[in-house]
DNA sequence: CCTGGAATTCCACAATGTGAAATTCAATGT
DNA sequence: ACATTGAATTTCACATTGTGGAATTCCAGG
């Protein structure tokens, strides 16, 4: 009946499947995610997911807590991840800039990525003033939108591309109290004000600052956040820190524009 | 006609073969692997192979080349590396013997540790005499027993379990010149002498001086080793090098012993 | 222009994966 | 101790999904 299925649907669609788990995996927090849960926010019947997740675990792609039953990702993928060396390391390339906006508002600071619909915490610097219950941590994944560094990757994006990502994410901002109406809001408003920030209301007394990374990293959409306590941050402080976050986005964009991608292979004798 | 074909084989061909063409992918060096050589090393038919890369790289789990036409692994693993922190973390716990060797030695020193049948490069210093032509990247794998860390590792499992391995990786073993018979010499030697070396015909010009850690890291076998051009490793250097595995071996085996894993969740308030 | 090896597409067929329902298990409240 | 509830797991009859041999296209080298 319906043609178009939707895009280069040929048969796979247990594979599709079960890279859909292990990305809930990813996304998940902390100590990992039941299976429940994992079934329904990948949108698969219970005893499929069961099944699909068995397997993966069985190859070493996921591990599971004896515990509470939870799955996390597994030494296997910890593997592949060393072996697939990013073309360009953002990572590396933000290294310097990341540690001297850490120094100078001495709240943590984190790099962040588009990968999907997802924002990813590609790499952190934990300041000197920070409560030690770190909300993200590097590897972690949130739908765009959710939270300050995501919110700038979200709102640099195209209009039209920005507008797809928030459809999709729909269903997904529930969960952290949102709706997609709200966050085409705060989109508008990162987009006018130059930054985004958070009210301090999406990770409970946390409240963030970002910047977006010129055209991205690489061509990959990227930002650059500072979190703090949401005391840490008023107005004035806000504005302090967004001054610096302008001038370390706009240093760092003139160096990846002269920065020839990391070649691994130099052809130096 | 065979009643139970393997192991807990249930509804789960296409992922365990999708999964298996990753690690054949992970395993090749350099600039990736061509569907034909995937095809066959995975044990496919070709256009079994074709449909699975071809959806594996559409989820992003790989790239690939468009010149060459030779599949990578892709930036969606590099990101679920970063969010699967192994339980207790192989490469920090020895980064100071690492280190400690390669600036003994001069030459460049590899982290080694076992994934399924392959040995898995999981870090590596590069010594002041190298000529940058190294072989082995961080992340490479190739078939326990073929390298001088590798056969190390393989030669620190117990004989059932390094004959099954042996068996396992019979037809691997070819592409490198080697038989399984051959592997198994190596390992006897290796057990007997308490340290691997290799003849420096596997990889061509270089030779290796390895030895395996304790009982494994976090439960899992691996090894230190060194490896140098051919010449600079004459039997007299090979035991000086020796020595000083053998040494840095057991201070890391007793540091291990001591170090709590690196819990990362404190049960403190 | 041909030729051989690789990549890609086709498609008839059935093995593989599916998911509703039933069952077991574990935690929690009474 | 004994229900009660919600999650995890197993089962099984069914058809959708994935299969792979064969045919086709694409290139690179001669």
């Amino acid at each position: 009946m319906d043609t178009h299925p939707a895009s280069s649907a040929d048969g796979a669609r247990v594979v599709r499947r079960a890279v859909s788990l292990l990305r809930e995996v990813s996304a998940a927090r902390g100590n990992g995610a039941t299976l429940k849960v994992l079934a329904d926010s990948a949108g698969l019947p219970q005893p499929t997911a069961h099944r699909l997740l068995k397997v993966l675990q069985d190859e070493g792609l996921l591990e599971r807590d004896a515990a509470s039953r939870a799955y996390r990702l597994g030494s296997l993928l910890y593997e592949f991840g060393l072996a697939a060396v990013p073309r360009v390391d953002a990572r590396r390339l933000c290294a310097g800039t990341l540690e001297r906006i850490t120094r100078a508002v001495g709240d943590t600071t984190y790099l962040n990525s588009r990968s999907g619909n997802d924002a990813l915490c590609l790499d952190r610097r934990e300041g000197s003033f920070e409560i030690h219950a770190l909300p993200i941590e590097i590897g972690n994944r949130r739908p765009l939108g959710v939270g300050a560094g995501a919110l700038a990757v979200l709102a640099s994006l195209p209009s039209a591309e920005a507008d797809a990502v928030i459809e999709a994410n729909a269903k997904r901002y529930r969960r952290h109290g949102l709706t997609a109406e709200r966050i085409r809001i705060y989109v508008e408003a990162a987009r006018a004000r130059g930054f985004a920030i958070t009210s301090g209301r999406i990770v409970a007394r946390y409240r963030g600052v970002a910047i977006a990374v010129g055209n991205g990293i690489g061509g990959v959409p990227a930002s650059l956040s500072v979190v703090a306590v949401a005391e840490r941050l008023d107005p004035r402080r806000i504005e302090q820190v967004a001054r610096i976050l302008i001038r370390e986005e706009k240093s760092l964009r003139e160096m990846l524009s002269i920065a020839p991608d990391s070649h691994n292979e130099s052809p130096v004798p």
